[in-house]
DNA sequence: CGGGCTCTTGACCTGATTCAACATTTGTGG
DNA sequence: CCACAAATGTTGAATCAGGTCAAGAGCCCG
């Protein structure tokens, strides 16, 4: 229904119901579009001035570095969401953002959002919604580092990709296309990129995914989100605004 | 200038600079004050029409249960902060807040939030620079569980806890007080409360701090932050609009 | 066809956990 | 105001999850 606009019509589209005023709206926001070449970064710490933008096409991941050289990954983006919401508002980025993949993404001048939102209440509130989704996201990673074993976490992870990616239908529940190395994963995870090896081996044998040559197969869904205690509401609550 | 009003009133006019009117306005949101008791949690997970609430007096922390017992504390609460914020959007709360001292809250209905932010907008700006903020503290948290030792995550966390009583006039440079237990601590930094038990013994040894009594008395605050790597900077930009 | 990336595996090491015991502080009712 | 229980803090010893180091294999792309 949503699938003819943008990725993020699609994913604020299966939460609200949008109608076709709001629909030309959003679609008008996706001026000014820009290419990115994948691992030159996109926006790095302390700069200043930087937009915001929503992405069309391709990964990327914002991260933070710290001086022994280690870095986290706090989160990857995919088609449809939002990039540097917070640096705007902050005048000066506190995190970097890197294309994962080539990346087709819209500029967006804080002016333009306020004026959309202006013109379209439930539009502020769709993406209000959405970005406390991930902000629940970035919680949900923090729980699992903090107390999820390798295992666990890694299955965690990969399972709420999937989620994320089935909103704006680029994944099923037999698998996605992924672009991530494993040192992309152990960054995210918190791990070693040796022991995310060794992780993926033991989910492979174990029958449940498998994560080869840009590929996510998901052999036993039902026993990954065991492992995982994956909460399957988590991501799709019905939506904030039915009224 | 600001302390005869709430810490809120406080935290907010360190970064934007509030007229009578506006502050008028806030002081107006603390209607229905309420008292809650150590311990017993004030929202829970899966709970639904849960209000929001600006803490006056106590501390509070968030927190996630894992299904096997042991928790993740996501962040802690002091006076000057919003309480569940994000529950509000969601219909239904994902996490729990436990009081972990005697509380004082006002509760705030979104209708009153929403009211108050078409009457005067910077203040509007001003909320949304302090959700921005302690997105960031989360984020940060999230790096410093990935990637810190528990040397250096304590003594971040410590830091970053008394960069923010500062802001509400509840500490200096010297220490502040402290209601946490070394299980608070422990639920928060992903480490075991023995663990956390050594690691605030060899911050002691070293001269760095002590932690006792309800009481954190810092003794070295540069060679802390040294050691934390922590960055003076990132909790007090000088305001996102000063325009 | 050679030089990076990425992936894989083994051997060894270490930071943090777990378990267990005991000390100290705080809170509570008599 | 004391006595006792519960909560919190402290320490040592054994164990383990995950990290580090090292070396090689596969592979993609100019």
């Amino acid at each position: 229904m949503y699938s003819k606009h943008s990725p993020l019509a699609r994913k604020l589209g299966s939460f609200v119901a949008l109608d076709d005023a709001e629909l030309a709206v959003l679609d008008g926001l996706h001026q000014r579009r820009r290419r990115f070449v994948a691992g030159r970064d996109l926006v790095h710490q302390g700069q200043t001035r930087s937009a915001a933008y929503i992405l069309a096409e391709g990964w990327v991941c914002s991260y933070k570095l710290l001086r022994d050289g280690t870095r986290q990954i706090v989160d990857f983006q995919i088609p449809g969401d939002f990039l540097g919401l917070r640096s705007v508002l902050f005048r000066t980025a506190d995190h970097n953002i890197e294309p994962i993949t080539t990346v087709e993404a819209s500029e967006v001048k804080d002016s333009e959002l306020l004026t959309a939102f202006t013109q379209t209440p439930r539009l502020a509130t769709a993406v209000l919604w959405a970005a406390s989704r991930d902000e629940a996201m970035v919680v949900e990673h923090l729980v699992g580092i903090g107390r999820r074993n390798a295992l666990e976490r890694t299955a965690h992870f990969l399972l709420e990709l999937n989620a994320r990616l089935m909103l704006v239908g680029q994944a099923t529940t037999a698998g996605f296309d992924c672009p991530l190395t494993q040192y992309h994963l152990a960054d995210a995870l918190g791990l070693s990129a040796v022991h995310v090896n060794r992780v993926l081996r033991e989910l492979r044998e174990k029958g449940l995914l498998t994560f080869q040559k840009g590929q996510v197969e998901i052999l036993d869904f039902k026993g990954l989100v065991a492992l995982a205690e994956f909460d399957l509401g988590y991501l799709d609550h019905e939506g904030p605004l039915l009224r």
